[in-house]
DNA sequence: AGTAAATCGTGAATGAAATCCCGGTTGCTT
DNA sequence: AAGCAACCGGGATTTCATTCACGATTTACT
């Protein structure tokens, strides 16, 4: 019998929703244990339609069962399969504000395979300090550190005036990518993958749907 | 003659540029005095194409000069004005946690017309410090915050068992938006608006493609 | 056993977004 | 004054995403 064959690429769109099943699913599995979950059920959670659910787990290779729904832990494994949960990432956040402690600390990141390695800011007098887990080390420590442990991904947490210099530090010291969430723009080597976390986008939508709906009522 | 109407609804992916926009030029406008912005010059910076900026900008009603580009302030009036930043929306933050108070204290959020009344913590001991200029209440007075201030949105930085509760307190005193960074879904009634904003979704991505540069490298 | 109900799988249709293409306008240069 | 170059505008095309519709499969029930 022929396995169906998972297209090469992902889609952007689903790779947004693997996340929310896998955390939904993750969850659910822990409470009661259910070994088997539907597509229908997962879409009303999410807010979305239950053919999207079937599709996406057909984009990543599981097939379902009829009269039955999707077996949970093969959903689970598939998941962490495509989006590499196991082979660990090392990890430092650069910024040890409000935010970057609060990402140190954030407990999601070790069950996603990500494992954060140190946190470094500009202050000295912090360093030695523990947040989160995480062990804060002087910024001039950033290029031994980011070779020592072989780390592939920074998390930028630090004012916009910041974040370009130290994006090149980090390039010139080999990192491969950069998730930045400081608001600014970087330009950075064609080798190298940002992502760029920008707050007020949620805002926008927010602020938008909001005022539609304010004038709607208005006038009706 | 005729101006050029824009467009009823907004696109989803307009909106999350059109922040994007505002930023961008509200801190180049802030450096160099620049009154004039060319479409391709945005495109880079937010490294997208040209033609998406430009039809951004018809959404909205903006129309560019030839051989010039768009005046940065007609820009930002549009942006402005579609998004209702002038119609100051009055919110509380839900949660005095890192996040909460890193939110709290990110200026951002006033230049865009939120204004941040209130601090809540479910640890009354809390109450009365200050958290980047927003003072910390318990969480009891919730209701009659919501209802002095004419609150309209709630930042929910709570851990997820305490989420949906709250959610439902908020809708009875007559919340209308809730901007949940909580990691759980919530279930509201179908008049208020919920933007749900998964931190690890932008991880999703991260890993995604981190492990198929690894693939690629080691296959060719 | 046989029928009914739930659930998946997928192809077709619709809608949204990105990209391509090219004509039109304006400022700059000479 | 004329030609050029930079930029916009908007139609056409293509890719991506969502929704719809329906047949196929399996379990539960009588």
């Amino acid at each position: 019998m022929p396995e169906s064959k998972p297209p090469r690429t992902l889609k952007h769109a689903t790779l947004e929703r693997l996340m929310h099943y896998y955390h939904y699913i993750g969850e659910q599995i822990a409470q009661q244990s259910m070994g088997t979950v539907s597509s229908s059920e997962i879409a009303k959670l999410l807010d979305t339609d239950d053919t999207v659910v079937r599709k996406d787990m057909a984009a990543i290779g599981v097939r379902g069962y009829p009269r039955v729904g999707f077996k949970a832990d093969e959903v689970l494994a598939a998941i962490r399969d495509v989006l590499g949960f196991d082979n660990a990432y090392r990890a430092i956040i650069i910024g040890a504000g409000r935010l970057g402690s609060a990402l140190a600390s954030y407990p999601g990141f070790s069950r996603y395979g990500l494992r954060i390695d140190a946190l470094l800011d500009s202050d000295p007098s912090r360093a030695g300090a523990i947040e989160g887990g995480v062990e804060v080390r002087p910024l001039d420590e950033l290029e031994s550190i980011i070779e020592a442990h072989n780390v592939g991904l920074a998390i930028l947490t630090v004012p916009a005036e910041a974040a370009q210099p130290l994006a090149d530090r980090m390039v010139n010291a080999g990192l491969r990518a950069i998730w930045n969430f400081a608001p600014t723009s970087l330009v950075v080597p064609s080798g190298v993958l940002v992502r760029h976390e920008h707050i007020s986008v949620g805002l926008a939508e927010l602020a938008y749907h909001l005022n539609r709906r304010d004038t709607k009522e208005a006038s009706e």
